[in-house]
RNA sequence: GGCGGCAUGGCCAAGUGGUAAGGCAGAAGCCUGCAAAGCUUUUACCCCCAGUUCGAAUCUGGGUGCCGCCUCCA
């Protein structure tokens, strides 16, 4: 029985799906207007295992992550690069799907554009408005959040302690400092609505994008710890006053990747991209360190981390290259992985299952499971660079346009013959030679086989 | 100030009442001409103090330290 852990209850719960056996679940995606850094990887790597996860257990699952394409973030940027607010989201936004795949996250089965769901948005505005949860001010809308008794619900925030804490801006009209813009006028890049040309809030995107591809109440809604408030609070607030019902049965939230102890972030400077990292590691070597961590806790980055995830990762991938002994499926272990990851998605023990594959044998067993959490250890076999070819053709005076594999062939057919005349000074040599190009030599009983590092 | 989280071996990290999973690194051995890979073996009393209990890393109270949200943020 899957348990999670519920952020309105701030209980574990039993996983329970509204509807039968189907899931639906939305994500919040990113804003883009920025390269996605490894903040976002965690996040996106997390709830890709909890959607991975769910099909393993035959839910049938609707994943929604929306993309904001219409936000301050985009325009200030178009403004310093001199492009259109347009070209900016676009660009990001593919920016962002690379990384993704680059990650081997799996693609959502809804991924709607803030900007292809504005009706939906100005409906739900109205509706606000006539049900007196909102009001409008000059063309800007705003939620009236003295109206909505349980405001605070998720952030367990009792709403005079917000109050008092809540910043009150010169000028601001609003009729309480805790009320959130629905609508915010815009004559330049705004988009045309009863209120005059604007643009949406940021909150009701999600809520109206929910809303259209999920329905009014959705199982689960995830994303980052930093949303709970106030985005997810405001979420909820509106969408409950629009629809009337309840909008989340579980909201589940995810922690941060730190540095020197301190959130990753824009503002602290402190960020990694996604692209930078994935020049260097690969996507399971990523996925592992990740979730050697409880997905709740904080992981701290640096290289150390990243190394061991990928010395890890490369025990898995020898395992799983080699194949089982029987082929059979490991039921017992498939349980214990179950169990694990039915407690609140516990990976660092998942892990230790697979590792536990390792000592017994059931490769066949390790790479199924493996699977489920978004490794693909078949990954492994490197290609050699077309450099890489020529430079050891040409040191071994090989015809360099052969096909890489009958260089090798060649190389480890000259080297056993002087490992046959105990030429060990040849034969080490070239052994080195070979590994100046990434390329390493094992020698078996069967004979020598090569991989590139 | 309000709300919340964390503190386990050199590093990372499971474990929420019965006597410390796993990974990385290190060490030893097997294998190897030597390596690499693989395999085997191997290192902790759990931040401090007090309490509850036959028994606590695990519960309670009190400290100390670190972090997050309360403003855009995954």
């Amino acid at each position: 029985m899957l348990k999670l852990y519920n952020t309105l209850s701030r209980k574990l719960e039993e996983f329970t799906p509204l509807e039968g056996n189907k899931v639906k679940m939305y994500v919040c995606g990113p804003t883009v207007y920025d390269k996605a850094h490894l903040g976002h990887a965690r996040c996106y790597i997390t709830w890709d295992i909890l959607y991975r996860y769910l099909k393993f257990l035959g839910y049938d699952v609707t994943y929604c992550r929306n993309v904001t394409d219409v936000d301050d973030k985009i325009l200030k940027k178009a403004d310093t690069e001199g492009a259109s607010p347009d070209e900016i989201a676009e660009r990001y936004y593919k920016s962002f799907s690379n990384s993704m795949k680059s990650l081997n996250v799996l693609t959502p089965d809804v991924e709607p554009r803030a900007t292809k769901t504005l009706g939906e948005m100005i409906k739900m505005v109205k509706v606000l408005i006539e049900k007196g949860y909102a009001y409008e001010l000059d063309g800007d809308v705003y939620f009236d959040v003295k109206k909505y008794k349980e405001y605070g619900k998720l952030s367990w925030q009792p709403i005079d302690e917000l109050m008092s804490g809540a910043r009150v801006e010169e000028n601001d009209k609003k009729k309480c400092p805790l009320d959130f813009a629905l609508w915010k006028k815009d004559e330049v890049h705004g988009y045309n609505s009863p209120w005059g040309k604007g643009r949406p809030g940021w909150h009701i995107e999600c809520s109206a994008m929910s809303k259209k591809h999920l329905g009014d109440t959705i199982d689960i809604h995830a994303g980052g710890a930093d949303l709970i408030f106030p985005h997810h609070e405001n979420e909820i607030a509106q969408s409950e006053c629009a629809n009337g019902c309840k909008f989340v049965k579980y909201f589940l939230h995810n922690g941060f990747v730190t540095v020197n102890k301190e959130k990753m972030s824009k503002s602290l400077h402190n960020f990694k991209t996604i692209d930078d990292l994935t020049s260097a590691y690969d996507s399971n070597t990523i996925r592992f360190f990740i979730i050697t961590n409880h997905y709740r806790m904080p992981v701290e980055f640096n290289d150390e981390a990243l190394n061991a995830a990928k010395a890890g990762v490369t025990r898995l991938i020898n395992a799983a290259s080699k194949g089982s002994k029987d082929g059979n499926i490991n039921q017992k272990a498939v349980e214990e992985f179950k169990a694990a990851m039915d407690d609140d998605l516990n990976t660092s023990k998942a892990l230790a299952v697979l590792f536990s594959l390792i000592k017994t044998g059931d490769n066949d067993t390790l790479s199924y499971l493996a699977d489920i959490l978004g490794f693909d250890l078949t990954l492994a076999k490197k290609e050699l660079t077309k450099d890489c070819v020529t430079k050891i053709a040409k040191r071994f005076e090989l015809d360099e346009n052969a096909l890489p594999d009958e260089i090798m062939a060649q190389v480890i057919k000259i080297r056993k013959q002087a490992r046959d005349e105990k030429n060990w000074a040849l034969s080490d040599e070239i052994r080195d030679i070979l590994n100046e190009s990434n390329v390493i030599l094992k020698d078996t009983k069967e004979g020598t086989s090569w991989e590139v590092k």
